[in-house]
DNA sequence: GTGGTCTCCTA
DNA sequence: GTAGGAGACCACA
């Protein structure tokens, strides 16, 4: 920016509110959809551009950004608790056009700013500072009182609405004082809207007269004493502290770290078919028409965009949309009154529509195109350009997306209309050294080029299932695609607990059909890789895939709507796809040369261990067969038996045999040993280095993001989520995940989540309290039930307390605890009963959330995530027991699951805003995140870390229950958990 | 080779 | 008592 630019600065949240209330209501025709908020907008945008000159005004502007609020919490909420504590939700028809408002910014390509923890008006501030410092103008675009401290020689303010510029003059004219002393003056008369207190008594004209006399703030109130009328000097004597406050909410921080530089700003020349798509979506005709003609674009020739609309609790945040209730059918003109507008079309009818239309669809595989030019190419990349969407998949010769070798994609860009893109298939008749490649395939360098545009392209959204898996394989070619879908999330958002989420299976229930199998596709050799597949063939099985992706798309997304899903997809699931890619890309180091040397000393204690077992035996045996240990404990020495399986042997588990140890037998406790040394030798000692990935000389494991019913994820592959930290032995395996040299590994972990979830559902006051307080739950718990004071508390009566306390998180049974315990179940029930008694809310809580499953079949997390148990209708008493407790833990263990994933998202942006840009999160561990650092920035990621995890609920939520983190950075895992 | 069973590792 | 994944064994193809 230079001198003699203009900057113009559009306060976006403060226009949608005027707009709403000054505007008569406007209705999308074709579902109802209210835009009178953004036809507001879109048209004082639209003059503001192109004819500065007409109005107020007078200047064109060279930089241009529209700036809205974040969220609802502020640093002014530190200083100030209550500061717009009495803001009421905004109306019903308004919730949708905060969303829009943003997405019709984004149409004029414009930037569209808001940071969280500041308002519109702290950015608003800091903005027009730099403009100023760098020798330009600022036009603010507010009528609101707040800003009007921020008026000076180059800065002014335009009114939209009375196309009216607000200027010095004008600011002294209106309220009696100064720009400069309209912060005292707020902070005197203060803002019931805001909440700000401000003096009793003391209205604008008495503040301007009182700032004429004194100056200033500050030497009014040292001199408040001088003032004769009674009220008023003693209002200004008691309130003197409240107005210091009142003043420092009032006044606007103008060095807000903002991110995006003032040349950033820089206004280009519109985009006509970009804005006129997202008009056409509004259905906008006129203003339509307008933008086409000044920008001489063809609007007949454009689709309408695929506008998503934002509802719901966070949607004054950036958090939540829902996709607009049809895509590009909506040819509806004319910019339609209430009164005119047809009957609207609830989601939940169209959603079923749209359901049912899909059913027992044609599916003609002769159709399929097989992409062998890039003249073709370019043309499948145009039509995705029309469409605005794009359903993709990568076919490749692994699972494992940090292996896989790209053999071709496959692209959909309407039900029927697909095409594969082979890249790397093998010829048929390969020789041993791989063979040559099937003639006539496009380079994958060239295809790429050709679709990374695309795959960037903010118009076209890349639909997948499993998307996971392609973005990570792109993200290894330099691809980062945005933005996307994936039917995959919005199933298991949809139907968690109850269904399937594969390709096969969504295709079958949703589609009525059974796409080809891979085994098929590879005439029955089902392990073939896909670059062996005849490219016939393989262009079937591909593009059917893509087609059946496609047409998945259509049929679930508008469900999410239907069924008030689509905050959970929005805000928990589908940003989840870029920050597990990136974890899973990452790894981390494993130590081989430690790992190898505790195989090598199990080894040795297992022989022997193996030898005293025959020894005691009398015979050798397969002890790892419990058929065969069965056999010689309780056949061959009749040892008595404990337990049964479910196939009616003989248990030996570790507790049976613990058991038979306690009564002084040698052969069980020696079995125990030996199973523990052999599975920490099996499973992790000998089993991780195998996956160290050749290239990266790490180990990526793969996040499952939709296969637990509660919100958790899961790890495979390994497995990194049971590393063991139990025994010392076992504990030694996480020294091998080491941090690479001059960095550290970082383990953050919550404490006592699913306890403080728990306090926080079932609303325990007296669990509330001692998280509260900072108290050692389980003593707490042990105090209360037992009346034993916690100073001094015997380790035993804590240790039951705390059994109780996981008990009630896993839907607590007498038989369960009894079994934890080790104590006769009639102790344990009066336990619970006792539990019950101390802790009402613990029951009420638990009889709710069953008596709420029967009746809808689900249960929900705090952040509305479902979890379906439709089994807990069962007539079998065991089956419905055991819905039951999954019911009762699902909402806790969900919402703790929740809450983590809202940190993980955060996380990077928070890293980056706090220039650890360095600091990578690598693994997740249901309530612990492990991260690498380079030494020198440990201590400074570790505040950020915990602010972001402590704060993770918020905004969406509000707990009643503080949470905590615990971190800690060392050179290896054992050290820093 | 595949799938079921048993066992055991984690939160 | 909740939620997972994996290795070993073993019966079946």
């Amino acid at each position: 920016m230079k001198n003699g630019d203009h900057l113009f600065l559009v306060d976006g949240s403060g226009y949608i509110f005027r707009a709403y209330h000054a505007l008569p209501p406007l209705n999308r025709k074709s579902d109802g959809l209210p835009v009178s908020a953004v036809l507001g907008f879109c048209n004082m945008v639209w003059k503001l551009l192109k004819d500065a000159r007409d109005t107020a005004v007078g200047v064109t502007p060279t930089h241009f950004a529209v700036i809205f609020d974040y969220s609802s919490k502020t640093f002014r909420n530190e200083i100030f608790p209550e500061y717009k504590a009495n803001r009421t939700e905004p109306p019903e028809d308004l919730i949708p056009q905060f969303g829009l408002i943003r997405e019709a910014t984004r149409a004029f390509d414009l930037p569209c700013i808001e940071m969280e923890g500041y308002e519109a008006d702290d950015l608003i501030a800091t903005y027009a500072r730099l403009a100023t410092e760098a020798g330009g103008d600022a036009t603010i675009v507010s009528s609101d009182k707040d800003l009007m401290q921020l008026v000076r020689p180059t800065v002014s303010m335009y009114d939209p609405m009375k196309d009216r510029q607000i200027g010095i003059a004008e600011v002294i004219e209106k309220w009696g004082v100064p720009p400069e002393k309209m912060i005292d003056l707020q902070a005197l008369t203060g803002d019931s809207i805001d909440n700000i207190p401000g003096v009793p008594g003391i209205g604008p004209k008495t503040a301007a007269q009182l700032l004429e006399e004194y100056g200033d703030l500050d030497t009014l109130l040292s001199r408040a004493h001088e003032i004769r009328q009674n009220k008023r000097r003693e209002n200004l004597i008691e309130y003197a502290e409240k107005a210091r406050i009142s003043r420092e909410l009032v006044r606007l921080k103008d060095d807000v770290p903002v991110e995006l530089p003032l040349d950033a700003l820089a206004l280009n020349p519109p985009n006509g078919p970009k804005l006129i798509a997202f008009l056409k979506a509004m259905e906008f005709s006129s203003l339509t028409r307008r933008v086409a003609e000044a920008t001489g674009t063809d609007a007949a020739a454009i689709e309408p965009a695929y506008v998503e609309v934002q509802k719901g609790a966070e949607a004054h945040g950036p958090d939540l949309t829902i996709p607009a209730t049809g895509t590009g059918e909506l040819g509806a003109e004319g910019e339609v009154a209430p009164e005119r507008a047809e009957e609207t079309e609830t989601p939940e009818k169209l959603a079923r529509k749209l359901a049912e239309a899909a059913v027992g669809k044609q599916f003609d595989r002769s159709r399929y195109v097989c992409i062998r030019d890039l003249e073709a190419l370019n043309q499948w990349v145009a039509e995705a350009r029309e469409t605005g969407l794009l359903a993709l998949t990568a076919e490749t010769t692994s699972s494992d997306p940090m292996q896989a070798e790209l053999c071709g994609i496959a692209l959909a860009t309407a039900p029927g209309r697909a095409a594969y893109v082979p890249l790397a298939h093998k010829d048929g008749s390969a020789d041993l050294l791989g063979g040559g490649l099937v003639d006539g395939q496009l380079a994958i360098a060239d295809v790429l080029g050709v679709l990374q545009p695309l795959l960037h392209d903010s118009a076209v959204l890349k639909i997948g299932q499993n998307l996971k898996y392609a973005w990570l394989l792109l993200y290894r070619h330099g691809i980062e695609i945005a933005p996307y879908d994936d039917t995959m999330l919005i199933s298991y958002v949809l139907e968690a607990g109850s269904q399937a989420h594969g390709l096969d299976a969504l295709s079958q229930r949703w589609l009525g059909t059974t796409p080809l199998s891979y085994t098929e596709a590879a005439k029955g050799r089902a392990k073939t890789t896909f670059d062996m597949i005849e490219l016939e063939r393989a262009t079937i099985y591909a593009a059917e895939n893509a087609d059946i992706i496609f047409r998945l798309w259509k049929v679930l997304k508008p469900q999410l709507a239907a069924r008030g899903l689509v905050s959970v997809y929005e805000r928990l699931e589908r940003p989840m796809i870029s920050v597990i890619s990136r974890m899973e890309h990452r790894g981390i180091t494993v130590d081989r040369q430690i790992l190898s040397r505790m195989s090598g000393e199990f080894a040795q204690t297992a022989a022997a261990m193996e030898e005293e077992i025959y020894r005691l035996a009398g015979e050798r045996f397969t002890i790892g067969s419990p058929k065969q240990l069965g056999e010689i404990l309780f056949g061959k020495m009749g040892l008595p038996g404990g337990a049964k399986t479910k196939s009616g042997q003989w248990s030996t588990s570790a507790q049976v045999l613990e058991e038979l140890a306690a009564e002084g037998h040698e052969l069980p406790r020696r079995i125990v040993d030996w199973r523990q040394v052999t599975k920490l030798k099996s499973t992790y000692t000998d089993a991780l280095p195998g996956y160290i990935n050749p290239d990266t000389g790490r180990v990526h494991t793969s996040y499952a993001l939709a296969s637990t019913t509660t919100g958790r994820l899961s790890s495979s592959e390994p497995n990194l989520q049971n590393i063991p930290i139990r025994t010392a032995e076992g504990r030694k395996i996480r020294t091998a995940f080491v941090a690479a040299p001059g960095r550290k590994l970082i383990s953050a972990d919550y404490s006592q989540i699913e306890l403080r979830v728990l306090a926080h559902v079932a609303d325990i006051p007296q669990l509330k309290q001692a998280f509260a307080d900072g108290l050692d739950i389980h003593a707490m718990t042990a105090s209360e039930m037992f009346g034993v004071p916690i100073e001094g508390m015997p380790a035993e009566v804590r240790r039951r307390a705390k059994a109780i306390n996981f008990g009630i998180i896993y839907g607590i049974s007498a038989f369960g605890l009894a079994n934890q315990l080790g104590i006769p179940r009639e102790e344990a029930s009066a336990y619970i009963k006792r539990y019950f008694e101390r802790f009402p809310g613990i029951r009420d809580y638990m009889e709710h959330t069953k008596a709420f499953c029967r009746e809808h079949g689900y249960v929900e997390t705090v952040f509305g995530r479902r979890a379906y148990y439709p089994e807990i209708r069962s007539s079998n008493p065991s089956v419905r027991a055991f819905n039951e407790r999954a019911a009762i833990n699902a909402p806790i263990q969900g919402s703790a699951a929740d809450i983590i994933r809202r940190a993980m998202i955060r996380m990077d942006a928070a890293l980056q805003d706090a220039g650890l840009g360095n600091v990578q999160m690598l693994l997740q561990v249901h309530d612990e995140l492990v991260f690498e650092a380079p030494d020198e920035a440990v201590e400074r990621a570790i505040p950020v870390i915990r602010t972001v995890m402590e704060g993770a609920a918020w905004p969406a939520r509000a707990l009643s229950v503080p949470l905590k983190v615990d971190a800690r950075a060392a050179d290896n895992w054992d050290e820093a958990h």
